[in-house]
DNA sequence: CTGAAAGCGCTAACAT
DNA sequence: ATGTTAGCGCTTTCAG
């Protein structure tokens, strides 16, 4: 690769008349001409390594993520890409797995590489921003909160929880349970207390299991509750994954959809077949992810306003054909 | 954050030394304590971009996928990453969005960033990879191969054409269709090569339809099947997603998927309620990351032995429950 | 085994 | 508007 001196020689200007051409600082038009047909000829690339060292900063912004697979957050991985290319930024994408350990190790590779800012959904309430906001790097929070004092993008979870509660009490069930996420996550907790507040008026006895946030503990919570003496006729869960793991229990059990009320918070992801009856509160998940990405582009940019949370409302969504949902989906992008 | 000349002031050596220490080269156990310690004193992170600039190198890898919503591509890429972290290396994901223009700007980055190498599944046989090999880069290509000379992992992709088709055949199926993904994907065309010539000995009519590897691409090479004069009565598609459109095309015209034989060269995301009758030809999308991954180590470590590409063979699975399906999912992990 | 010193390629004062 | 120069923090000869 070429450097700037290189160029400087074939365009017989000086190296930092170089690095202003490519900067966009004032030079004039003729030797702007030189070096960028000398540049060209030399195939010149501008070492972004070099230019961090000496700027200290970069043009990368961190996304760490707790579960890559989670079509929620490969939409809000999108919505975050998608801003930040507009204003020349790249995205790592950071799988943390949910595992505090692997977000550390992340959260410290985004500070020692100069990261110009990180975006995350934090693994635990107990994420040790610190060392990353000390070094005066923007970091916003997103979908999930921490108590730590950053800007937060979040959805309105108790809405959404009442939401997705009340949809099946309207349909008629009466004994609706719940499989939330693992406790201490704020998110899935709203969520829960939007359910317990709908349930709470209607019903005695409380249906409410935690479990993982993925399939398979969602089907590990259902069948739990299918086995009960009195079992629920409906379901709530707390995201996505774990609804199609609740739906896959209820068909092994024989039981028909259509008789057992579903409602996930969440978009039940490729439901190809998906039961007409399942309700589902939509998450603005994209845009959850273009708004933290605009936030964090912001405070790159020097805007020093007081720390902002956003709320983002869920949208309560009538069941739907799948292919009125994807039909949907598509026209979204 | 604090540099090695603090370090070494407070621990009163010399720079070089801390550098040796953080680098695991041969200094006495008493120096090595006394930068320990001073460096945790002064919570010393070694400057990586200073280091690649230094060493001209970095211990990240970029992986190029076509598209990140792909379950089969955030497999393959948790694959990738599962072997790099072993090796300390970390890697940036980069959704091309089978855009030969966002493609080639990521292989910039790659190079101007200098990653120590890239994993790539190009978006069209015409990448460029001119640039980033000749700046000795490593690069391996993955489940879709390129006419430059690189090293490569892919996938039997012709006998898991074959497999589908057949496993169609057998169950009694006599018009076999195809849904095939973009014309020019070499991956793409030999899986329809496997169909024909099974195809081929059994029926005189082609179905082959050509769609974009999405859920609505499926969708509507389904319905124009659907509204041929003798329509198929069965049909094979060349990856998962469009398996989903055309389930959803089916049920949609009223269809039984269990009258109307599907084929799947992949594995169907989440499918919760999927039809018993849909067959799955398995890709093991996490052990082409590791692979792939593994290879590109190895390059990079400085293995010079010539060019390979490693062909795995996909497993032909019969129909399973949904639930079996996930069983099997997770004990893979 | 350890220290001194020379860069890696770029940007940003400071001059001119 | 342009050139000169001094680092950014680290690794790596080269001496000792």
């Amino acid at each position: 690769m070429a450097t700037i001196y290189e160029v400087a020689a074939l365009a017989g200007v000086s190296p930092a008349t170089v690095s202003r051409v490519f900067n966009g600082l004032a030079v004039s038009e003729e030797k702007q001409r030189l070096v960028r047909d000398a540049a060209a000829r030399l195939a010149f690339t501008p070492n972004k390594t070099a230019r961090r060292l000496r700027k200290r900063s970069s043009e990368i912004i961190a996304l760490l993520i707790p579960d890559i697979e989670n079509p929620f957050y490969t939409a809000l991985a999108r919505g975050v890409e998608d801003r930040a290319q507009e204003s020349g930024f790249s995205v790592v994408l950071c799988n943390t797995d949910d595992d505090p350990g692997k977000e550390l190790r992340y959260l410290q590779i985004a500070a020692s590489e100069q990261m110009a800012g990180v975006i995350l959904s934090p693994a635990s309430d107990e994420v040790d921003l610190g060392a990353i906001v000390s070094l005066g790097r923007p970091v916003v929070a997103v979908d999930r909160t921490t108590p730590y004092p950053v800007d937060a993008v979040k959805i309105d979870n108790r809405s959404a929880g009442i939401a997705a509660t009340k949809a099946l009490f309207d349909a008629g069930y009466r004994r609706v349970a719940c499989i939330a996420g693992p406790a201490g996550i704020e998110a899935t907790e709203d969520r829960v207390h939007g359910w317990r507040q709908v349930v709470a008026s209607r019903m005695r006895e409380g249906y409410l299991r935690h479990a993982n946030f993925r399939v398979d503990g969602g089907h590990a919570a259902m069948t739990h509750l299918l086995a009960l003496d009195t079992p629920p006729d409906a379901v709530v869960t707390t995201n996505n994954l774990m609804a199609v793991g609740a739906l896959q229990a209820l068909v092994e059990a024989g039981i028909s959809p259509e008789t057992f009320g579903v409602a996930a918070v969440g978009e039940l992801p490729f439901m190809a077949l998906a039961p007409a009856s399942v309700v589902q509160v939509r998450l603005p998940a994209r845009h959850l992810g273009t708004t933290a990405a605009t936030m964090l582009l912001e405070r790159i940019a020097g805007d020093a306003q007081p720390l902002r949370t956003v709320v983002l409302r869920a949208e309560v969504a009538p069941p739907a054909s799948p292919r009125e949902e994807w039909a949907r989906k598509e026209s979204a992008l």
